[in-house]
DNA sequence: TCTCGACCCTGATCCAGGTCAAGCCGCCAA
DNA sequence: TTGGCGGCTTGACCTGGATCAGGGTCGAGA
C-alpha cells in the first residue's frame, strides 16, 4: 500500500481511515462513542447504523454540497480531505477549513436552513451521510447523540474564533502545522509527518495571507530547522518551536 | 425615563428589555420561541421557567463568567450589554463579541467544558442562567428546545466565521455598524440610532484594527454623511451606503 | 518527444493600517 | 480651582505583508 517517492522516502498512504471495518473506522470518527456500542440501547443503536448512507468516491475538485442548498444532513468524512469555502457576493473565496478523516462538516447549515458554503473533495473522498432530522429524533432519545452533537458543534465555534484573531503570518503558520499534526494524530495518523494535500493558495487563503507569503514562511521554518518540506510533504522537526511561535492562537 | 443629552437630543434609555414582565422580556429572548407557550405540553414548560434563574444587576467591568471556570451553564443576556473576550497565554486580550439583551453567552464552553472567555459587563447588565444540564435533559423532552439550541448554537459558528475573513478596516466597520442595528432592531430598539456602550479599543480589538484607525474610520464615514457620532452616540443616517460597503461580510 | 497549464518560488516595490507622540475633553477628587 | 486620569482624536512615520513580475518544475496529453 505503500509506496516510495522519487528520493526514495516512504509516502504514508493517503488518509483513508477507512479499511472497509465499520467498526475500526468508527473509532476515528468524531461520532464514535455515539455510534458504537457503549451501554446504549440495541435497538436505537440500529437505528443510527440505519440512517448513515455511505457515499463515495468523489474525486478531486467534486463537490460534497453546495452553498445555498438546502440543509439536510450532516457528514463525517470517511477518507481523504475536504475543503469548506465561502463565495462572497462579490466573487472573493474564503476557505473556512480543511477536514481530515473523522470529522464532521455541515453544522454550520443548521440555523440558515441552507449550507452556508462549498464542500469540496481535494482528493478522493469518502464521505458517511447523517440526515439531520433523523439524527434529532434519535439524539431526543440517546442522550449520548445529544450529547456529542453539542459538543462538536460547541467545538466549531472555538475552531472558528482561533483563526479570527489578530496575529502575523508566522504565528498563524506555526499554529495552522500544528493544528493538522495534532488532527492527524488524533486520528490515528503520523503526526510529524503528512501531506499538506491542499495547494498553497488554499492555505494562504484560509489563514489571509498571500500564497508568496505561505511559500516564503515555509522556507523560514526550514531555514530554521523546525519543518522540511518537498512540494506538498511535509515533515516536522521542531514542534516545540513551533509551539512557542504558535500557542497564542492554540487551544491550552 | 427618556433622558436629554448636553445637545438637548433623545437619549433612548439603556437597551434593557426586562420590563418586568416575564412574558413580555420573554418574547424578545433567543429563547422565546422554546420558553413561551406555543403549544408546548404545560408541566415541561413550568420546568423551563423553574431551571431559569435571573441573575443581576452587575455593574460595568464586573464577570458573569472567567475564563478558565467550569462549564455548568449558559446564559441569556436579559438587560445591558456584556463583552466576552479570551486572554491568550501572552496576555493579549482578544475580544470576540458584544452581546446584546436577548442573545446568548456561554454556548462556546459546551465542548471544553470550560468557559474559553471572560464575560464582562460593559453596563449595568441582567442575566438569565440555565443550567445545562437541566437544559440538555429538557431538550430530549421538548423537541422545540433541542432545536433553538441546535440553532443558537451553529448560529455562532457563522458569526464566528464572518469575522475571520480577509476585508478592509471600512468593510468591517461598515459591518459591524450595520450587525448592532440588526441587532438591535431584532430586539425592539431603535436600528438607526443607538450607543457605542464599548469603548473605541474594544471595537478595534474586536475588529482586529487599533483604536486610532476606528477613529479615524468612523471619522470618514461621518466626512461622508454616512453617520453621524457624538462620543458614544450613533446615528445611521446612510445605510445603504454601508451596505455596499459592508455586504461581503454579512450574512445575505 | 514536445507543449501546455497548474502550481510554486523569489525578488522588487507598494500600501493599509500599525505604532508613536502629542494634545483635547470630560470627569472626579482634593 | 487645580490636577490627574482615562478615553478619544489627529498627525507623522514605519512596517508586515500584499502585489506585481518573472522564472522554474512537474505531470498530463498529443
Amino acid at each position: 500500500m505503500n509506496r516510495i517517492d522519487r528520493e526514495g522516502r516512504f509516502i504514508e498512504p493517503n488518509p483513508i481511515a477507512d479499511d472497509g471495518d465499520d467498526i475500526h473506522f468508527c473509532s476515528t470518527c468524531a461520532f464514535g462513542s455515539a455510534c458504537l456500542p457503549a451501554g446504549v440501547d440495541k435497538t436505537a443503536l440500529r437505528e443510527l447504523h440505519v440512517l448513515v448512507e455511505h457515499i463515495g468516491p468523489y474525486r478531486a475538485g467534486a463537490q460534497i454540497f453546495r452553498q445555498g442548498e438546502r440543509f439536510g444532513a450532516i457528514y463525517a468524512v470517511r477518507g481523504g480531505v475536504v475543503k469548506t469555502c465561502v463565495t462572497d457576493n462579490e466573487g472573493r473565496e474564503q476557505v473556512l477549513g480543511f477536514h481530515l478523516p473523522g470529522e464532521v462538516i455541515g453544522l454550520n447549515a443548521i440555523h440558515p436552513e441552507r449550507y452556508p458554503c462549498d464542500a469540496v473533495a481535494l482528493d478522493t473522498v469518502y464521505v458517511c451521510r447523517f440526515s439531520f432530522a433523523a439524527l434529532t429524533t434519535l439524539a431526543a432519545k440517546i442522550p449520548d447523540v445529544q450529547r456529542t452533537l453539542f459538543r462538536l458543534l460547541s467545538a466549531d465555534i472555538g475552531k472558528a474564533t482561533a483563526l479570527a484573531g489578530d496575529h502575523t503570518a508566522d504565528e498563524r503558520m506555526a499554529a495552522f502545522l500544528l493544528d493538522l499534526s495534532r488532527r492527524y494524530a488524533e486520528r490515528g495518523f503520523s503526526s510529524h509527518r503528512y501531506r499538506l494535500v491542499m495547494p498553497r493558495g488554499d492555505i494562504a487563503n484560509h489563514l489571509r495571507l498571500a500564497s508568496e507569503t505561505v511559500s516564503r514562511v515555509l522556507r523560514r521554518f526550514c531555514d530554521r530547522q523546525w519543518i522540511r518540506v518537498d512540494g506538498r510533504e511535509l515533515e516536522i522537526l521542531d514542534s516545540a518551536q513551533l509551539r512557542t511561535i504558535g500557542q497564542a492562537l492554540l487551544p491550552e
